[in-house]
RNA sequence: UGGGGGAUCGUCCAAUGGCAGGACACCAGACUCUGGAUCUGGCUAUCUAGGUUCGAAUCCUGGUCCCCCAGCCA
């Protein structure tokens, strides 16, 4: 090596070292690898969900690390199905991942690949290990296997197949490739250590007999590999360099090597295990987001509820929001749970930049401005973006008869309440100071009904020209041109920050009755009229908000992606103890 | 119980023998035509007991607690 090359590698780390914020203990072992020139300085990874369910944030973590990695140092990732078990996998899930990577901002270019494209040459390499005597077809039913494979203080015992010969191994793996055994008959087992203190080298299974219509595959097998010997098998075609996992497989480390150690291949990837990511007030695994689904504790995989992909990005959430949080959360190697407040920080520091503010009224309240003349209709300038100079501005509507918000008025306004109540002047954004005159009461129930209020022309905008202020500012729609919508607001799936915490209730007791509040009588400004699904907007004082795909032409559906913090919530919740 | 991992503010992540730092959350204040945003300040942590060292979150020894593994799932 020159010294012109050592230099050059070093820019290099030195440019992944500043394009990332910290390092972490994945990047500084791939750093020293490439210090000492390993694997010739390449780095490639994969990211190889199994398409048995849709993608979550916790993949998200994943594939903002694998691919984020290859990016840094400039090298590549794959995307790769790791679809051995045809039982529980389907193309409908192989679709939603592409377009849930791709949604997330990252690209495979022309890697898409499968394990099942390798189930022949994995067969190849399990022959060559049969030849060298150290695989055997194992005629242990399941119930035996798991008695021989002994516990976690007892030995296993060697199953009473283990010294078949080289011949009848090969015939009778050849045959049942052949379909000339029943499902689970046999098994093809790896010749390892049935005392091993690891319980996955006491001779694990390398294949299952298995009939089952494949995606991708049909009926062509009727064998199928075990993730254990498929997995390192296909980081090695494809000439993965850091097979990037959870914490769950480092056990499974001494395998993956195993199996490497056993064929000729070009490469021999280092598996690196991480922490998963756990978020209160959700849960995180497949099957539990299967029953969310299939129990119809929520409306399908792209609820707005649910923590996976599909359902933050009908949620609202953005791409940027996601992987910046992924880039926040760090990785590490401790279990953990990241308050589900850290990722709502982060789809609001996104959108407070971007989201276009508007005016709408979730809860109307009927107002009428006494001194103002009927039927004038005046346009009044509001801002879009005080973020954003260049997102412009536009005309509101204003008129005698407005909405403005139930919990904007209070006939016994509370300590620090700023909002209107009788006799108080606050304003209306963009627009005038009102003050509230009288209160119209329902005659059976109480409830008030309608506002009775007047006006000060002269502060047309929303300015006094006397110079007196007001302590609040509220929102408003005009009456008379008001859109009517939908509007859902969504709250966390779970009461509890930990679900799954008390070991003697299922999950499901903490499912969060007020999860989803549908509120029908909305009413939003003109401009919302056509509002396009996937369009973000900040409803002044009360969150962000994203037009949902059951958004009709002449009734706009609004989902709640996240609430604006809230100080007078605070106080009013201090308040009531 | 055998094996594999892990313990740092309330939460998540740093500090790689040299002033325990950042983010979120929380609290207080400033500002404000969003009780938003922004700004300022504050709070709170090295699992434990010993040892090595001028100096330990970091090294050594003992203990404690937590997570994962006994699928022909991944």
């Amino acid at each position: 090596m020159t010294a012109k090359d050592e230099n050059d590698r070093t820019s290099i780390l030195n440019d992944a070292r500043d394009s990332a914020t910290s390092r972490d203990f994945i990047r500084e072992i791939i750093d020293a690898d490439l210090k000492v020139n390993k694997n010739n300085s390449r780095v490639h990874t994969r990211f190889p969900p199994e398409p048995n369910g849709y993608l979550h944030i916790g993949h998200a973590k994943s594939i903002c690390l694998n691919f984020g990695i290859a990016k840094e140092y400039r090298g590549l990732c794959n995307l790769r199905f790791d679809d051995t078990n045809p039982s529980k996998e389907d193309v409908e899930y192989v679709e939603s991942i592409q377009e849930d990577v791709r949604w997330l901002g990252f690209d495979w270019d022309d890697r898409r690949y499968y394990a099942s494209d390798y189930f022949e040459q994995i067969y190849d390499y399990a022959i060559q290990i049969i030849e060298a005597g150290k695989a055997y077809v194992c005629d242990l039913s399941p119930d035996d296997t798991r008695q021989y494979r002994g516990s976690f203080t007892l030995p296993g015992k060697d199953s009473p197949f283990r010294n078949r010969s080289k011949e009848e191994n090969l015939d009778l793996f050849t045959r049942m490739r052949a379909g000339e055994f029943p499902d689970g008959l046999r098994t093809l087992r790896a010749k390892i250590d049935m005392a091993s203190p690891n319980i996955n080298m006491r001779d694990p299974v390398m294949y299952r007999i298995m009939r089952a219509e494949h995606h991708r595959t049909g009926s062509a097998w009727c064998i199928y590999p075990m993730y254990d010997f498929a997995h390192p098998l296909s980081d090695a075609i494809e000439g993965i360099t850091h097979s990037i996992c959870t914490l769950e497989f480092e056990d499974h480390r001494p395998l993956y090597d195993w199996f490497l150690d056993q064929v000729t291949v070009a490469c021999h990837s280092q598996q690196i295990e991480f922490a998963r990511l756990n978020l209160s007030h959700t849960v995180m695994s497949k099957r539990k987001l299967l029953e969310l689904v299939q129990e119809e504790h929520v409306a399908g995989w792209d609820d707005p509820r649910m923590p996976t992909l599909a359902g933050l990005r009908r949620r609202g959430y953005t791409p940027e929001a996601i992987r910046n949080f992924c880039e926040t959360i760090g990785v590490a190697k401790r279990d953990s749970m990241v308050d589900i407040a850290l990722l709502e920080h982060c789809i609001r520091q996104d959108l407070n930049k971007r989201a276009l503010r508007v005016m709408a009224v979730l809860r109307p309240l009927k107002v009428v401005i006494e001194n103002y003349p009927e039927g004038q209709v005046e346009e009044l300038d509001a801002v879009n973006n005080p973020e954003d100079p260049g997102a412009g501005s536009r005309k509101v509507p204003f008129s005698r008869v407005i909405y403005i918000e139930q919990d904007d008025f209070r006939e016994n306004p509370p300590p620090k309440y700023y909002r209107l109540a009788p006799g108080r002047e606050i304003r209306l954004r963009y627009a005038y100071f009102i003050t509230c005159t009288g209160v119209v009461k329902d005659d059976k129930t109480g409830d008030v009904i309608e506002l009775r209020c007047t006006y000060d022309p002269q502060t047309r905008g929303g300015d006094a020209p006397d110079g007196r202020k007001v302590k609040a500012t509220i929102h408003w729609v005009s009456a008379q041109h008001a859109v009517p919508a939908e509007v859902r607001l969504y709250d966390h799936l779970f009461t509890k920050a930990n679900p799954l915490e008390d070991e003697n209730a299922d999950y499901r007791t903490y499912i969060n009755p007020q999860s989803l509040e549908v509120l029908k009588n909305c009413f939003v400004e003109p401009c919302l009229a056509q509002a396009a699904y996937g369009s973000t907007y900040q409803f002044e004082r009360l969150g962000y908000f994203c037009a949902d795909p059951d958004t009709t032409k002449g009734k706009p559906v609004f989902n709640r992606t996240v609430t604006l913090r809230d100080e007078w919530a605070k106080v009013e919740k201090k308040q009531k103890g």
